[in-house]
DNA sequence: CTCTGTGAAGCACTTCACAGCC
DNA sequence: GGCTGTGAAGTGCTTCACAGAG
């Protein structure tokens, strides 16, 4: 996943570790939901989630205690409560900057509703893409920044921008009031330390596996 | 980043932590190349890559003694040692399946040559995606994926389908051999313990970026 | 004197194992 | 009897601070 977290405001004591798995738990509880399950045990949501039992139940341990000795977890009510602590009850607006291939992609992603989300604003600096519709907006040029962040009361922005521009769009942002980023550029961001930045890079990801996978061939060749 | 990381081989001693944060490195120092310098210090390369220079030198040990004390690091060198660690000397083959629209996103990526990867085949399920072009390369139908898998020699293979279809075409994947999947389906993969899954999931990655973004509103809000 | 390389200390997260409650 | 919640133990990563090389 993401890779590189900058100025994390602690919450109320969890942490960001548990933080950054809460959102498989309430992916594998809604999927439980829509299966008409209304009722789990922390080792079936765990195996959902792709974690152990232990760390399921130390991670929800966290934000308070929600299940039933003896029984296990309510799939509605556990859900309900990992929504309210992602603080995805309120609508998040987001603004995705550099409508690319991969911001094109990411506009049309459907499921931001169903998550708490709503794409309000999509911006680009190139002229043949100002102007263009997709997922039922206008982009904008990005020049208006500060006014859309203003207008659609945006709080997270999505930068899909070349590289070489996303430092400069970055301060941009920021300086608009931003304080949240989800960074697609294969750049490491320098922002101000109360700014929340998670990078997402497919080459690394990529690479990533490339160097498990030599390593297997490493071990297999000299383990025989 | 990532999210989710299942049967790591564990290499040579190095840090799993550190592995992810080569790419970082490297992107850096091509930078670094690209710009004319040919050498740099652990302070310098730290800030582009968003680490301390702390981490920068004791992941940069575990990998070997490269730079020279009281002067830095030579900048081409400690790329080539890096892109040598990461097992990107010999191509890495990859298989895209699921072209949708972030599928052919991934497929219209540029630089994977530059990074030492190589997209060798796309696959998809739809009898409408299956024989139209993306990224030079005709879209085969997933039925296909063993054989495809071995004609083209793909060792990692890239996941873009509907989530409802993802862990059974990994276990497709799986059972034609491939060890390293890179997985952009909303759901955690069950896969042998010696399979390798990177998660990324934007929906998750959002809602993280939420959850800090609630963090600070709840602290301004008490805080003053 | 500068900047790397690294043992050692510190910190955070994970896993264990069992007490507590249904 | 079964499953959660959690202190305590274990593990791994990060940060420090300084010795060592140029």
């Amino acid at each position: 996943m993401a890779e590189q977290v900058v100025g994390e405001v602690t919450a109320p004591g969890i942490p960001s570790a548990t933080v950054a798995r809460l959102p498989s738990y309430l992916r594998a509880l809604r999927d439980l939901v829509s299966r008409g399950v209304a009722t789990t045990s922390s080792v079936e949501l765990a195996e959902l989630s792709g974690v152990g039992p232990a760390q399921l139940r130390k991670d929800l341990s966290f934000l308070g205690s929600f299940g039933t000795r003896g029984v296990g977890y309510d799939v509605d009510s556990l859900a309900q409560y990992i929504t309210e602590a992602l603080g995805l009850v309120d609508e998040h607006r987001i603004a995705i900057i550099g409508i690319g291939n991969l911001g094109h992609a990411l506009a049309n992603y459907s499921g931001y509703e169903q998550r708490g989300f709503h794409v309000a604003a999509l911006l680009d600096a190139s002229p043949d893409v100002v102007g263009t519709r997709a997922a039922g907006l206008v982009v904008e040029h990005v020049d208006a920044l500060e006014e859309v962040v203003e207008r659609e009361k945006v709080s997270i922005v999505v930068l899909a921008t070349p590289a070489a521009h996303a430092q400069a769009v970055a301060d941009r942002v920021v300086a608009a009031g931003v304080r949240e980023i989800l960074n697609f550029a294969p750049r490491a961001l320098q922002v101000p330390p109360d700014v929340d930045v998670r990078g997402v890079d497919v080459g690394s990801e990529l690479q990533i596996l490339a160097f498990h996978s030599q390593a297997r061939a490493l071990a297999e060749s000299q383990g025989r």
